[in-house]
DNA sequence: GACTTATATAAAGAAATCATTATATACTAA
DNA sequence: TTAGTATATAATGATTTCTTTATATAAGTC
């Protein structure tokens, strides 16, 4: 079941430039199902911490992400009540679950206390 | 009907790159159904001849559209062999067909010999 | 051939993007 | 309070992007 809830293009413009970044793409891929907190990112992806924090930034800024704070750790997921929701998971539904950069990205995945 | 062609993050990417511009996601929604020349979007972007010719270069080089060659007009339109016709149609599909920026857009076309 | 028209390419500059290092903030624990 | 850890923000620089002006190519016309 495809929800077709229709934007302006200028909203499908700053989705898309939120998402064609490679590191968010898949940023957003791994948060489309988990949660994840900054420090893991930054050992999954081999990026320095703020690097990280500036990628979460924008996708904050976009609408895709949330924000969750528990102790000292920020966790990040998906934005379910974006209205951009439809047209990102359109999108992540076309990267294939086998894909390598995924694949080694989440065989990285460390315990929330890995740093 | 929605096809669901897989692709790797980096293909999703480039295309992502190609259309994150607003005037090139408006420029893939016009040629969606349309075939345009060179003059004609020049026209209706109301931007240099330069301008729209590199627009048309990085669709091209990202194998979106395809050019067509007839008299001294080279015509647009979107490469329905691509492989990344599925993510792209999807995209398109979210801009409402209501939306100002594309009913302008029409609303400037003129016949091919306009220039 | 010379001349016009449509388009592409080159050159150049302003602005945006993405990374890094350095620093600030905020929570935790002792 | 002091120290340590997690994250954000600031400052900086290299690279990319997007535009413009100038020039080149290629097709059509006289």
């Amino acid at each position: 079941m495809e929800t077709l809830a229709k934007q302006s293009a200028a909203d499908v413009t700053a989705c898309l430039k939120a998402v064609s970044d490679p590191t968010r793409l898949l940023m957003m891929k791994l948060v489309e199902t988990n949660e994840l907190c900054v420090c893991q990112f930054v050992e999954m992806f081999g990026m320095s911490q703020p690097a990280i924090s500036q990628h979460l930034r924008k996708l904050k800024q976009a609408g895709l992400v949330k924000e969750n704070r528990r102790g000292q750790w920020r966790f990040y997921s998906m934005n379910k009540e974006s209205m951009h929701v439809p047209l990102l998971e359109g999108i992540l539904s076309h990267i294939e679950d086998t894909d390598p950069q995924v694949m080694a990205l989440r065989a990285k995945e460390a315990p929330v206390d890995c740093c």
